[in-house]
DNA sequence: GTGCCGACTTAGCATGACGAGC
DNA sequence: GCTCGTCATGCTAAGTCGGCAC
């Protein structure tokens, strides 16, 4: 057993450190083994609350202590009604009063061993460490497999069929349960076109679970609603439950995720992306998806095969009577384990988590490219341009697609097959999604991307680019010229015959590599370089997240505006007009004040208990004040609103600019953290308000760049 | 040369956690 | 302590691309 209950009082770097040598000890001495984390004895399956309570009692004193201290604050509140002085009094004189370590001790949460492994994990700088040779990814492995969702518990709702209730046996039950699982109004039954795939292929599937002749002939004669109803019910219990109840069942879900939550790759700890074989369900493909609404059937053990060191113990199989298909011992590849899926006939993977060392330097690698193409860029920008007269028209047709890529941002696009949704990239583009407007040399394009995303742009070619963007143009004319809208528009070229291309022109280059590049270097040419650093934090903020827009928008990363989107903005807009209104009042009773007349009083307001209605009336009247103020509480209270509609005026004008751009993607996939990083340095704007911890925890390799740093 | 396989990255959406405001 | 809205995270679909077999 490499982690067990006697670490828990042990730093979090040294419980790492423990491990680790404890695995190099157990690889050399004892090389198979149970599971390299065991829960047989150690805390790991024991619910997360009970081993709070065995740590608090480890540390009863001052456990004690911090229920008193709980217990004074809450005395404390009920007091500030009598005397807000008072309490404020009591506030300062503690906060002034120096803590000590045992004080403090308390207030800190105590870590479930999820978190502490977590934390174990973070000790871990592959980033200086020595690289393993080319192709090899690790020398040892260990980890503990993966979990299998529940089985299926027949309900026992009918579905009804013309109206009368038919008996299913569990499996046909289940696979109702699918269909009525699936959101009426969402993407898949929302839509007449989808709709109708999804239906059909469900209906397909389900009858074979029915077998010949069964009751059940037509779709349009299944009623789903009481099963529907029956899971809305459930749902809504899971919500109704209490906060303590919800706090153990998630405690009893980290515990026994934990044992799956991390590997040992080279005797170092590691995160596990994703511990669960995915579930069994109604394939939910995006856009209009040929396949959508079958049967993605239950995976079993036997299907999976795990990829595991060959000293390491083979973990036992978590489902009873079952065991894993296959062991294998691939140190050429980073993942853990796969199986085959039945929709599209693909593999699924576990991987380790986006915080790992493979994943970390992949993403190093990636950007390092990135940077690398920054010192050829203009080579081969003059290769493609000269290219874009060349008489051969394969070599015309690959210069302008490099131009698309290139300066447009467009994905390579692969061909794809029938039994995929329709949609393209640069190589794959068709002649109906092009549109060429002769008067400015207008490029429209209009066609479903990555994920059935619309990209809907219109280039001035003149305008923007010049003479190469009227000799694209005129390429682009000639390529669509007498083909019917379903022809290609590149249909001499390949994305094997692109990358190739590019591969001769630098080592590595491939078509995605222009993506991290543009987004990286539009993200530097964006950023203000130096910020006055009196400038608020907010507006610090703003800056950065116009500069990621401008990213998001070239990379065309969108989101869909929430149902409720709208009318939110437009609240927040009344509150910014309100608070304004509200300082021309302050204003103006500044100004009585100090001409000696008294000034109107916040008002008593009446509760009516419609608390939306009594809190509009409250805010309306927040500015005002219950006796007759001096001049310089007004003063007072005229800044504190000026910041903070200032705060909120940078919120609005935030959401407004970002409701339909997904920020999030660019900064995951395609811009240097580096340079994030260096620019939060140099401005003096906490990395926090720009990287959430899940991005700080994906790039740990950046964090310490030097301010000067520059792609 | 072509098509397919396998391994990996990139992507948006649903859900749950969290915190601000009262 | 409650409600509501926002944000972070998990999930899994959908891309890219190198390599291999034929």
């Amino acid at each position: 057993m490499i982690i067990d209950s006697s670490d828990d009082d042990m730093p979090l770097v040294a419980v790492a450190s423990k491990a680790k040598a404890k695995a190099k000890k157990k690889v050399k001495k004892k090389p198979k083994r149970e599971s390299f984390i065991d829960d047989s004895d150690s805390d790991d399956d024991m619910p997360l609350a009970r081993l709070a309570s065995k740590k608090k009692s480890k540390k009863s004193a001052s456990s004690g202590k911090k229920v008193a201290k709980k217990k004074k604050k809450v005395s404390a509140g009920s007091k500030r009604k009598r005397s807000s002085a008072t309490t404020k009094k009591k506030k300062t004189k503690t906060a002034g009063k120096k803590r000590t370590k045992k004080e403090t001790a308390p207030t800190v949460k105590i870590q479930g061993p999820l978190k502490q492994l977590e934390g174990a994990m973070k000790a871990n700088k592959w980033w200086e460490k020595e690289e393993l040779p080319s192709g090899l990814k690790w020398r040892t492995l260990e980890h503990n497999g993966l979990m299998f969702p529940e089985p299926y518990v027949p309900h026992g709702i009918k579905l009804l069929y013309d109206g009368k209730p038919v008996d299913l046996n569990p499996e046909q039950e289940e696979v109702a349960t699918f269909y009525a699982s699936v959101a009426p109004d969402g993407p898949q039954l929302g839509n007449k076109t989808t709709a109708n795939i999804f239906n059909k292929n469900f209906f397909a599937d389900f009858k074979k679970y029915l077998g010949k002749g069964h009751v059940i002939k037509s779709f349009n004669k299944c009623d789903f609603s009481r099963i529907r109803a029956h899971l809305a019910g459930e749902r809504e219990a899971k919500k109704s439950i209490s906060k303590e109840e919800k706090a153990a069942k998630k405690a009893e879900a980290d515990a026994l995720k934990v044992k799956y939550s991390f590997a040992l790759v080279d005797g170092e700890l590691q995160k596990v992306g994703n511990t669960m074989v995915e579930p069994p369900g109604l394939f939910r493909g995006r856009g209009i998806h040929p396949k959508m609404g079958k049967v993605k059937l239950r995976v079993m053990p036997e299907q999976i095969t795990l990829n595991i060191g060959k000293d390491a113990a083979v973990p036992p199989c978590p489902v009873p009577g079952h065991n894993w298909g296959e062991i294998v011992h691939k140190q050429d590849v980073t993942w853990l384990a796969y199986w085959n899926e039945n929709i599209m006939g693909g593999f699924k993977y576990v991987w380790l988590a986006a915080s790992s060392g493979f994943k970390g330097k992949s993403d190093r690698d990636k950007y390092e490219k990135a940077r690398k193409l920054k010192k050829y860029i203009s080579k081969i920008r003059k290769d493609y341009e000269k290219r874009l007269k060349a008489r051969a028209g394969a070599d015309r047709q690959r210069a302008t697609a490099m131009w698309v890529i290139d300066r447009l941002a467009l994905r390579a696009g692969n061909e794809k097959d029938d039994d995929e949704a329709d949609t393209v990239g640069c190589c794959s583009l068709r002649v109906e999604h092009i549109k060429l407007q002769e008067e400015g040399h207008l490029l429209t394009m209009d066609f479903l991307g990555k994920d059935s995303m619309r990209h809907f742009q219109t280039y001035k070619l003149e305008e923007q680019y010049g003479e190469i963007g009227i000799k694209v143009y005129e390429n682009f004319k000639k390529f669509c010229h007498g083909k019917k809208p379903d022809a290609e528009v590149f249909d001499q070229l390949t994305v094997s015959d692109l990358n190739d291309h590019l591969k001769s022109l630098m080592p590595g280059l491939s078509a995605k590599v222009f993506r991290t590049y543009n987004a990286s270097i539009t993200l530097e040419q964006q950023l203000p370089l130096e910020m006055d650093h009196a400038t608020p934090v907010a507006d610090k903020v703003l800056a950065y997240n116009s500069a990621n827009r401008k990213v998001a928008i070239l990379c065309n990363h969108q989101r869909t505006v929430g149902k409720g989107f709208q009318d939110n903005l437009d609240k927040l807009k009344a509150d910014v007009r309100r608070m304004k209104k509200q300082m021309k009042e302050l204003r103006a009773m500044l100004k009585d004040v100090k001409a000696g007349k008294n000034v109107r009083l916040k008002p008593e307001i009446k509760e009516t208990g419609d608390k939306a209605k009594d809190r509009a009336a409250k805010k309306k009247v927040s500015h005002l004040f219950a006796r007759q103020p001096g001049a310089e509480a007004i003063k007072k209270r005229l800044a504190t609103w000026k910041t903070r509609t200032h705060v909120m005026e940078v919120n609005v004008q935030n959401k407004d600019d970002n409701k339909t751009v997904a920020l999030g993607t660019s900064k995951i996939n395609y811009m240097d953290p580096r340079i994030t990083v260096a620019w939060a340095k140099r401005n003096e704007c906490p990395i926090e308000k720009v990287f959430p911890s899940a991005l700080r925890d994906k790039f740990p390799w950046a964090m310490s760049v030097p301010d000067e740093y520059r792609f």
